[in-house]
DNA sequence: CATTATTATGGAATGGCGTTCCATTTGTGT
DNA sequence: ACACAAATGGAACGCCATTCCATAATAATG
């Protein structure tokens, strides 16, 4: 009677024929999200996909909260795993930095969503890991005990606020049928519209807005941090 | 006739004596964000406590998104304005941005759904507010035109980051019911247990986890990257 | 092998949410 | 006095996360 397993016919829309699998879901929630935005996971959505009701679902996972975390740590390990095999056996700790910092960019701009995730998500494992594999190069480039963390604190504000910031102008361009130049186009307007007397400086900042590179201008900002990890302390 | 338009009996509960405005939905936002978290605000609360119906609100209000934003706004226009009047006369840039920082700082502290707010409003009003007040002395510390955006947005994602993860952090103690030095606790002993192998750096870091001051830190934070603002461009 | 427990499934039901619709009521200009 | 626009408030709609529960498959036990 095994074969019986495997019958689906007796009646009608009954079990399915392999079991999920907390890895499974999160796989389906990765591409419901890469697909339809922050918005498209959804335990309809995501039961449809796999083919079985919400209440299977819930039997591998919390709730929504833990399944975006551990959707974004799927993200997350694969990214700080990959430079890891790539070239850094001879590179300094700021060229590793400076990789990671771009694994990151790269991956957020890739899965928006992973960006709104790591915010909600203090402290848990995605965050332990990108300390981890920063912190690791804080430590080889000599940087006294005492300020480990206020450093990989720097990098790692930086490296999730712009990130997330370039994704989030990407999502927000994108509702509205823009393409990037366009998208900052209409910034740069905007912001030289302001009112002299109260914004003068945003306004300054205008023309440059227009056809920058964010980037090269995210790996700048690393480098002024850097710098300022290597300035010896004045106080 | 006139005094018909505040008898309010004559038809059970029918229409407000005096009438809505913005201004008032949104300071009744803040109230209920402020009380009850980000989940507190729904338009059946709001609608509640200015006893008036969903629809109503909407008439002033474009949407829930728009609100948050606007209750943000409200609350960073306070924010980055009072420490212009208080003594930033005589002070120097780098002191003024210290001061503009810790104000932000303890803003979301005291209002934390804020932080959340500001990363889902990228290039809106509340972010332009602060990135004038930081790039006026950003310009006052004579920084080249060419490297203003990148200065200010090291500062910027710093602030908002650090805020933002300490008042996330805040939140999730009071939900578990814990105090700031239990929540402290807990995390360090969560990193202390982590694996050696893989963890090594996170693991070294958890001693100090244990009793840090976040303020303090954060101001520290302020600092190395104020170095790296001075220091020249070495490439 | 038979029978009981345990693990896992999927669909139905619940309560809450943002938002829209619309019948009214108030003020305003003529 | 009348028409017209500005506001109002409550009911209704569709969608959501989550819970409940009647089952079915699997494992454990005699």
């Amino acid at each position: 009677m095994v074969h019986k397993a495997r019958s689906k016919k007796t009646s009608s829309s009954q079990r399915r024929e392999e079991s999920l699998s907390r890895e499974q879901i999160i796989e389906a929630s990765i591409e419901l999200l890469d697909g339809s935005g922050e918005g498209g996971l959804t335990f309809r959505a995501l039961s449809e996909r796999l083919a079985t009701g919400p209440g299977a679902i819930y039997w591998h996972i919390a709730n929504k909260s833990d399944l975006l975390t551990a959707a974004c740590d799927a993200i997350i390990a694969r990214t700080m795993n990959a430079p890891l095999a790539s070239g850094t056996r001879g590179a300094t700790p700021q060229g590793t930095i400076r990789l990671l910092a771009l694994a990151m960019f790269d991956a957020i701009d890739a899965h928006p969503w992973v960006g709104s995730a790591l915010t909600r998500a203090p402290g848990q494992s995605p965050m332990v890991r990108i300390i981890e594999r920063i912190g690791q190069q804080i430590q080889a480039l000599g940087v006294s005990k005492k300020e480990h963390w206020i450093t990989v604190s720097a990098l790692l504000n930086y490296i999730l606020g712009v990130a997330g910031r370039n994704a989030a102008n990407g999502q927000l361009a994108r509702t509205q049928g823009l393409d990037r130049s366009d998208f900052l186009e209409a910034v740069s307007t905007v912001w030289s519209q302001l009112d002299p007397e109260e914004y003068p400086f945003a306004r300054s900042l205008a023309p440059q807005m227009r056809a920058h590179d964010d980037r090269k201008d995210f790996l700048n900002g690393i480098n002024l941090i850097l710098r300022g990890i290597d300035s010896p302390r004045r106080i």
